[in-house]
RNA sequence: CGAGGUGUAGCGCAGUUGGUAGCGCGCUUGGUUUGGGACCAAGAUGCCGGGGGUUCGAGUCCUCUCACCUCGACCA
């Protein structure tokens, strides 16, 4: 089919090999370049721009929920680290230490860190003394860094970028309340803005973070039915708190100890934005997250006139959108390729039989679609047609999910859908840790969640057929 | 940490029974081109991942080592 004809065979096709087509649109969109050191990348100006959005966007919203930025020192004694025990153990086999300063070796071993909960309680203990300190609420831009045995880009890394909110209240309702209210920061931002629709809910046991009382998660579904937790908030209770001794003098003029929250999430969200929205052209970016927005490709550009046309195009665009001319001495083909690779949302094309008509030809960079629209209606129609590209890049997201979302109520069924249609199914669950190893070692799904959204599939346990206590998406995951 | 794979020009790769390094793309210069990856001409680019060995001679054989990729077990 000429339709279907691939444009560019740089790039692995998806269904032939997924993983191979991520790492292709990965380096073909120049997104980011390994390193030299082992689990570590290079992120690429372009990689980082849409970094730097989704900085600017979340920061404004974590700001907008009374937040501060803070920055916690990198290193944590290996002491500190030690202070609270199911953290040190879920995080002991990735920490990287430090050794020697110079020639000396350290009286103490510094970690660099996993996270940053320890430095944050440390501090903590110290700035809080009464009621009237609470709540603190800070967050951290930062980069941390994890051992990891097997690493891909911007989805596992030895070291990545990513925000740590972490905070204290008086009451546990109180970090409740924010444990949840962060959460769903995550999910409106990743709705909204990434166009990527997730599914609410709580870790089980077996999955909660390491130290926390309760974790709450946003996971999404990848093009190809893997899921991916996309974020993370957890409600520490005052277990931290009693480790560091964090006490404070309340109202009642009792002693207490604190509760405490943190949520984060990392550059993992751009692997996301990839996976959820990418095709066999490369990269599809959501308008909201594009560095560049519109980009104006000009056709026989040695031609008087096309040149300076494409520059007043830009400077009057410049209002209403991020937007860029590729004035280079390539092909127009060449470029439409590079710009598509690059997942440019809308691409504007303009020659001298566009100048003759007095219109240009805009094509979306999600389906190819051509309009022809004038020029004198650029400023009103191009931040429209972004914006559609944004509900429809969401729209098509969300129909995937929801074709790829299934119910089981058997392992057999569960089994069968794994191995033919990947996605999240919903199965009932009794509770029991034993049922979530056994499906895991059966077919390496686990559970994603115990969603907030709960439907009755069945009165029975999809595993071991005794009551069942909640409903759980399962699936492989990243 | 297990299983596999790969290291040769910026990138992708070839390099035979061991004989002193090549192709494509990209890059530079000039010209012609330009509505879906143009063409011609002239150039530039190498610690063959690293150490040790065998040999008159090693990209090639042996050995140790390092790194990266992919797939699994563990984790954002």
């Amino acid at each position: 089919m000429a339709k279907e004809k691939k444009f560019v065979e740089a790039i692995t096709s998806m269904n032939e090999d997924f993983a191979q087509w991520y790492t292709d649109v990965v380096r073909k969109a120049d997104l980011m370049t390994y390193s030299s050191v082992k689990g570590c990348m290079i992120i690429r100006p372009y990689g980082y721009a849409i970094w730097e959005l989704i900085q600017k966007e979340l920061d404004r919203r974590f700001k907008e929920t009374g937040h501060e930025n803070v920055y916690m020192p990198m290193f944590i004694p290996e002491s500190l680290l030690q202070k609270e025990k199911d953290h040190v153990q879920g995080f002991a086999p990735e920490v990287a230490w430090v050794t020697h300063g110079g020639e000396n070796e350290l009286a103490e071993r510094l970690c660099v860190r996993p996270t940053s909960e320890t430095l944050f309680c440390d501090h903590y203990k110290d700035i809080v003394q009464s009621y009237r300190d609470l709540p603190k609420l800070y967050n951290q831009w930062c980069s941390v860094v994890r051992w990891e045995k097997t690493t891909r880009p911007f989805l596992r890394s030895s070291e990545f970028l990513w925000q740590e909110g972490h905070t204290v209240h008086a009451t546990y309702e109180e970090a409740q309340e924010e444990t949840i209210r962060m959460l769903n920061v995550y999910s409106s931002f990743c709705e909204e803005f990434l166009a990527i629709p997730v599914v609410k809910g709580q870790k089980t046991d077996k999955e909660k973070f390491a130290g926390a009382q309760a974790t709450f998660t946003i996971e999404s579904l990848m093009h190809d039915g893997k899921a991916l937790q996309s974020g993370t908030s957890h409600n520490f209770g005052d277990g931290f708190a009693r480790a560091f001794g964090i006490q404070f003098l309340d109202r009642d003029n009792q002693l207490k100890y604190a509760y405490q929250t943190s949520w984060g999430v990392s550059t993992r969200l751009i692997g996301a934005i990839i996976m959820v929205h990418g095709d066999d052209s490369g990269l599809v970016l959501p308008p909201n997250v594009a560095p560049v927005q519109l980009i104006i490709v000009p056709v026989q550009q040695h031609v008087e006139g096309v040149l300076d046309k494409a520059y007043e195009l830009k400077e009057r665009l410049s209002k209403v959108c991020r937007v860029k001319v590729d004035d280079s001495d390539k092909m127009p083909g060449w470029k439409f390729s590079e710009h598509e690779m690059r997942g440019v949302p809308l691409r504007l094309e303009v020659g001298p039989k566009d100048i003759e008509k007095n219109q240009v030809v805009l094509v979306k960079r999600e389906n190819r679609e051509k309009l022809f629209v004038s020029m004198d209606e650029l400023e009103e129609k191009v931040p429209q047609i972004l914006s559609d590209i944004q509900k429809s890049l969401y729209e098509k997201a969300l129909a995937h999910r929801e074709e790829r979302t299934f119910t089981a109520t058997t392992l057999d069924e569960m089994e069968k859908i794994l191995n033919e249609t990947p996605g999240f199914i919903k199965a009932m669950w009794c509770g029991d840790r034993a049922c979530e190893d056994l499906v895991k070692d059966r077919m390496a799904a686990t559970a994603r969640c115990i969603p907030f959204e709960q439907e009755k599939i069945s009165d029975k346990c999809v595993c071991c057929g005794k009551e069942a206590k909640h409903m759980l998406y399962w699936g492989r995951a990243y």
